[in-house]
DNA sequence: AACCATTTTGTTATATTATAACGTAACTGA
DNA sequence: TCAGTTACGTTATAATATAACAAAATGGTT
C-alpha cells in the first residue's frame, strides 16, 4: 500500500480514497476476488451508500492501467501485484484446488523474444497456467 | 475437418452435425468468435429453428475437450486450432488493429518447465500476447 | 423389432460479468 | 472565483455464460 502511495506520488497520479478502498481489499484478499465481489466488500463495509458496478470498475481501470493490480482473465477476476509498477509480464500459477494464485517474478518469458523477432509489437502478455499447486497434491496423495 | 473427423473416429467420439457446423463456422473465420457470434451465424443459415445459446457452449465445450479448439481468454472467443490434436500448449499472438491471431506451434513454453520444478502439476496453460502485428505496423508506419 | 441405458439436443429462465450514458461533485491551476 | 478537468454517482442495459429439466436420438441387448 505504500509502495502504491509513493508510486502515485511519483506518477502525479490520483490514489483516491475509492481506488485505494479497491487496493486494500484486493491486498488483503490474497486471492483474485471478481469485480461484483469487491463490489459487495464495499457494500458490506459500509451498507449505508450503496455502490454501483460502474465505481468498482472505474477503480480497477486504474489501478490496471498503473500496474497496481492484475487481471486474471481465465477467471475474471482481480489481484494485486506482488511487485508494483514492474515492468516484466505477469505470469501465474492457479491452483484449481485451493484457488491460490502465485504471481511469478521471471523476467520476461522468451515468448516475448520470439514474439519481437516476428516483428509483433508487444503490449501486454496474458500467462495463466493452471493445475494443481504442490501444497494440495500433498494433501491428495 | 477430415482431420477432425479422423481424430473423433479414432477416439471414438461423436461429432455430431450440431458440433460439425460449430467447427466449420470456425474454421471459416479464421479469426476468433464470441459465442453470440457463431449463435448468430447458426441462426443466420438456418432461420426456421432459432437455437439457443446453451446449444453452442456445448458443442464448443466438446470441441474445446477434443483439442479442435482454443478459447481465447482475453477476448471471450473462440478459434478453431490450426494443428488438432496436438498436446503442446496453445500460445497465441492477438493483434488488436486488425483482430487476426496467430497460434504459434512452439514446443512447450519454459515456464511449463519451471511451474513442473516447482512441483506445480499443469492441467492447462493461457499465453495470448497481444500487440500489434508486423502488417499492421507497416500501414501505420 | 422392442427394450433400456446413455448421450445429445432443445427450451426456458436466470446468473454473472461489464459498459453506455449522463449528471454531479471534487480537484487543479490561473 | 472561475473555468477546465478529472473522478464519482446513478440508472439502465449489454454481453457472456449456465442451471434445470424435457424431448429426442443413439447404441447395445434381448
Ligand atoms: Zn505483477
Ligand atoms: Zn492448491
Ligand atoms: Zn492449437
Ligand atoms: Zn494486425
Amino acid at each position: 500500500m505504500s509502495e502504491a502511495r509513493q508510486l502515485c506520488e511519483t506518477r502525479k497520479l490520483r490514489l483516491t480514497s475509492r481506488r485505494r478502498q479497491v487496493l486494500e481489499i484486493l491486498l488483503a484478499s490474497h486471492q483474485p476476488m471478481g469485480a461484483y465481489d469487491i463490489l459487495a466488500e464495499l457494500n458490506r463495509v459500509n451498507p449505508s451508500a450503496i455502490i454501483a458496478p460502474p465505481i468498482v470498475y472505474r477503480a480497477l481501470e486504474f489501478l490496471m492501467s498503473e500496474g497496481l493490480i492484475h487481471r486474471i482473465e481465465s477467471r475474471n477476476a482481480f489481484i494485486s501485484c506482488v511487485h508494483p509498477g514492474h515492468q516484466c509480464a505477469a505470469q501465474f500459477l492457479i491452483c484449481r484446488d485451493c484457488e491460490q494464485v502465485a504471481e511469478l517474478e521471471d523476467s520476461d518469458p522468451p515468448l516475448l523474444v520470439e514474439a519481437d523477432n516476428l516483428g509483433f509489437a508487444v503490449d501486454h502478455s496474458v500467462v495463466e497456467i493452471t493445475g494443481i499447486c504442490a501444497q494440495c497434491q500433498k494433501h491428495a496423495g
